[in-house]
DNA sequence: TGAACATATTAACATATATTCATATAAATG
DNA sequence: CATTTATATGAATATATGTTAATATGTTCA
């Protein structure tokens, strides 16, 4: 119940919803997030933090890069299963996201 | 996403998440919740209001008792479902949501 | 009708969470 | 090895949320 309280206080918060819905696309690291959400590096930081936290994503390191990734022992969980049903993410973040790959944003982060 | 928000962070508080277990169980009056969870009246009041405008309960009067009830239209949302595979109430919920009934708590509110 | 009861609401306060800014760390690169 | 790059962390602050106590509302019943 405890756990379960820290998941959902994970995915109350807008920003770390549409951070997982998007890592439940592909794989990204915190700049390619920086470039899809347009929002300030550390806020992003944070926000990846208490998702690690709640135990919904990982990371790795790959040279400079921290790439995240969704945990994929939460893929058995039936409330992230419905998650996956009940939420997509907007157009908007679906294009950002797109683009991200297609721009080769995390090759040349600070210079785009 | 922005609903979503809201019934995420109306189910991060584990008193409103052990309420909306209990009203799963069976509809009940807030003078039995108070039995159950040993909680304040006016904090259950709130956490109620909170539920209800997340849109996961209903209420109607009954006599001086306002009754309290899962909204049958939430059952379909499939994080609901997840959430209810998921979670089950403690045993000393079950107890005391048990004890409410045969010692007809709604009865007797003040007096015992 | 007024006293008792069940619940909701309000305001005050305490606590938690989010955001920003500044700085730290750690890897890559010239 | 000094600099740049990518990310994390910490502190300060702003904002939101939870809790409590007091009070209001609406109902029942003598």
């Amino acid at each position: 119940m405890e756990k379960m309280g820290k998941l959902f206080r994970a995915l109350a918060d807008e920003n770390r919803l549409r951070i997982y819905l998007l890592l439940l696309q592909r794989e990204l690291c915190v700049c390619e997030l920086v470039a899809i959400l347009k929002m300030e590096q550390s806020r992003i930081s944070h926000s990846l933090r208490i998702l690690k936290e709640a135990g919904l994503i990982d990371n790795y390191r790959e040279g400079k890069w921290i790439i995240y990734s969704v945990n994929p022992k939460m893929s058995k969980n039936k409330i992230i299963q419905g998650l996956r049903d009940e939420l997509k993410l907007s157009t908007q973040d679906l294009r950002n996201l797109d683009r991200c790959k297609k721009e080769k944003i995390r090759e040349k982060c600070k210079k785009g």
